[in-house]
DNA sequence: ATTGTGGCCTGCCCGC
DNA sequence: TGCGGGCAGGCCACAA
């Protein structure tokens, strides 16, 4: 499902849409558009236009426009973006292998003949204009030490919980949550405000590595526990059975051996 | 405020 | 063979 890297991705691939006279917009789908975007707000912003630039904050995807505007773009779960044909992601986990044409929820045309498209079979996703991005934490790509220790800091909500708020960590999902947790020995029921300095420390180097792996093998899902998130799967580790928790309303997979 | 829960959406997979 | 229930999780509304 796209996180971080798949996102990070999406907007490596966006990168190919900047400067692009876009010739009209298709969103066939009106379920799709949040927040005051719709069909005719959405032709009127950009044909004529070009986006500017492609930025991601966290699992959000920002398009900047000639005329002002900026384009949101959420991927859900199951979403992965389009453009000229190359799709951003070859095959997401959960999500379908076949095609729909009924999934592309928001085509870009632009005036040289290719595209850029929104795909998201579950419409978990969704297309924005001018998205409220104050509400996001510090991405989980260039946090700071400092930053993540006020990420957890005096909270008594697990500590997976914290680090899959979008408020306060921005773009860590439920499979690189439980891959940090297991490299940087913490468990994902910890109170968040509990983890020591030095443990704040420890949490931060591993997460700038998971985050340089995954984007390494080029998603979410490549992490060295991801295989042995299942029933009777073991710490590749040390060997233990893993233990499942749901945790801040997700499914946790972790290691009751090494992880405290 | 903080923290937890349930629902949204849809396709897939399992068991009957 | 078909069918129904459970499941996946990012994100949001809502409750305590």
């Amino acid at each position: 499902m796209p996180e971080l890297p798949e996102v990070e991705r999406y907007r490596q691939l966006a990168e190919g849409a900047v400067g692009r006279t876009v010739s009209s917009v298709d969103a066939p789908d009106r379920w799709f558009l949040k927040e005051g975007a719709d069909p005719v707000v959405l032709a009127a912003v950009l044909e004529g236009q070009a986006f500017t630039a492609a930025r991601r904050i966290g699992k959000l995807l920002l398009m900047d426009t000639d005329s002002g505007p900026v384009v949101g773009i959420r991927f859900g779960m199951t979403g992965t973006l389009v453009v000229d044909g190359h799709q951003g992601v070859d095959q997401l986990l959960y999500a379908p292998r076949r095609h729909d044409p009924a999934w592309d929820r928001c085509a870009v045309h632009f005036a040289d003949g290719g595209s850029m498209v929104v795909r998201d079979p579950r419409r978990l996703g969704g297309v924005t204009l001018d998205p409220d991005v104050s509400g996001l934490g510090p991405d989980a790509a260039s946090i700071t030490v400092a930053e993540l220790g006020r990420a957890v800091a005096r909270s008594q909500a697990p500590l997976k919980a914290r680090l899959l708020d979008q408020s306060r960590v921005a773009g860590i999902g439920n499979l690189m949550g439980d891959e940090v947790l297991w490299r940087a020995d913490l468990s994902p029921l910890r109170p968040a405000g509990s983890v020591s300095p030095s443990e704040v420390r420890r949490l931060h180097r591993h997460l700038g590595r998971v985050v340089a792996d995954l984007l390494d093998r080029g998603g979410s899902h490549q992490g060295d526990l991801m295989e042995h998130r299942r029933p009777g799967g073991r710490c590749p580790r040390d060997g233990a059975e893993l233990v499942r928790s749901t945790v801040g309303g997700r499914t946790s997979w972790w290691c009751p051996v090494h992880q405290g």
